[in-house]
DNA sequence: TCTGGGGTCCTAGGACCC
DNA sequence: TCTGGGGTCCTAGGACCC
């Protein structure tokens, strides 16, 4: 890393609430809840009331009656969040998305012809909000993990630009749970030995930090006390699992019921990786119980695959396998997550063929709810008109 | 705080190989 | 027959992030 603050990171403002704020004039300037039986994301005037992201609903509500409840419109929010990595790009090639609303940018080369990153910074939170409409806050830094905490202090609606030579200053009074990585459970072993602040945490050898916290996390923590953080804002980076799951809620399903909400997650995840031209080895399975325990089993396929037939058959052998389990606990959630994934271009053609049959059959059903949507073909099951729920891929040969 | 949906990374143990 | 150390892959669980 350089001597300069050359490192963006841009983070947009309560993304969901904000696209709903912007696409609405009666919703600006008021507290705007998005999502219905949990927050999924709540306006800075809501925020005000105490309304945090994931909390129930009922809550939410309660904190602040004057609030408007919208479903989300995750399409719009899609939309918005291209539009603004478009900016991003525009801007610098350098770009690593880190989630649908934030992105690091390197501009440490844009010098002669952009000038110095703070004034990049400033007029891309003017193009941002000229282009998109949405607000956007941008921490410039020296390293991505200054870049990062500084705009989360300078939210909402700011640039914060923290000089070389006031990074200490600006690092050691912040509390630990400011920390990239350090959530409730390592702030709370913190505090146990009084480390509440990052300059607390500077104080502590590294043989301390790993026997508090563990070894990878304890060495990313010394080294960041010390202000050593040589990572660089990496473009390109690819997701490395794809996943879909789905809250059963309390009420007993029955094994039928179970494997069509399987199946038609598995279907999604598995059309995503055909849209994205990916396939994938690991088929994992995800649970949830009564009790609010968690489970996962998994299984590795021999080659990859994005064949929604064969991920299916991986994903009911896990379940079967957890029957047990299931019964016992009462199941409440199912996901399933694919990983171990390839990029298509490379995968090596499995020769012989064999049980790769359905391949031309994912593809008419990919194209025709590209063109007519997901409604437009439905697993005879999900319409609860199936007569034999047990069989419940009657549309494929299997 | 009675809790959604999408991810990443780390740890630890076992199998297996050299 | 008993033994070392190292490496890789797989599985399961957990912390954490938005």
């Amino acid at each position: 890393m350089g001597t300069e603050a050359t490192i963006l990171h841009a983070d947009l403002d309560a993304f969901y609430a904000a696209v709903e704020q912007r696409d609405d004039p009666a919703l600006r300037g008021r507290p705007v809840i998005v999502g219905g039986g949990v927050v999924l994301a709540a306006s800075y005037e809501a925020r005000a009331c105490g309304v945090r992201t994931a909390m129930g609903g009922w809550q939410a509500r309660r904190l602040c009656p004057r609030a408007i409840v919208v479903p989300p419109r995750m399409s719009a929010y899609t939309a918005a969040s291209r539009a603004v990595f478009d900016v991003f790009r525009r801007t610098t090639p350098l770009v690593e998305g880190v989630s649908v609303d934030e992105a690091f940018l390197d501009v440490a080369g844009l010098r002669r012809i952009a000038g110095p990153a703070p004034g990049i910074a400033a007029r891309l939170r003017r193009d941002v909000r000229d282009q998109v409409g949405l607000p956007i806050t941008v921490g410039v830094a020296r390293t991505k993990f200054l870049a990062k905490v500084a705009s989360g202090v300078g939210k909402p609606d700011g640039l914060l630009v923290v000089p070389p030579d006031g990074e200490l200053g600006f690092l050691h009074p912040l509390p630990v749970h400011r920390l990239w990585g350090v959530g409730p459970v390592t702030a709370a072993r913190l505090g146990e030995r009084g480390i509440r602040t990052f300059g607390h945490v500077a104080r502590l050898g590294e043989a301390a930090l790993v026997s508090l916290v563990g070894p990878a996390a304890g060495r990313h923590l010394h080294a960041l006390a010390h202000n050593y953080d040589p990572r660089p804002v990496r473009p390109g980076r690819r997701r490395s699992s794809m996943g879909a799951q789905s809250a059963l809620g309390r009420r007993r399903r029955s094994p039928a019921e179970v494997d069509a909400v399987l199946a038609g997650l598995v279907e999604r995840v598995a059309r995503r990786m055909r849209a994205a031209a990916r396939q994938g080895r690991t088929v994992s399975l995800r649970m949830r119980f009564d009790d609010f325990s968690r489970a996962s089993r998994a299984h590795t396929l021999p080659r990859p695959t994005a064949h929604t037939a064969t991920l299916v058959r991986a994903a009911r052998g896990l379940l079967a396998a957890s029957a047990d389990l299931v019964a016992a606990r009462g199941l409440t959630l199912v996901g399933v997550t694919v990983s171990n994934l390839a990029d298509d271009r490379f995968v090596q053609l499995a020769l012989p063929l064999e049980g790769d049959g359905g391949r031309e059959l994912d593809a008419a059903v990919d194209a025709v709810r590209d063109r007519f949507g997901a409604a437009a073909v439905r697993r005879a099951t999900l319409t609860g008109k199936g007569r034999d729920l047990g069989e419940a891929m009657p549309m494929l040969p299997d």
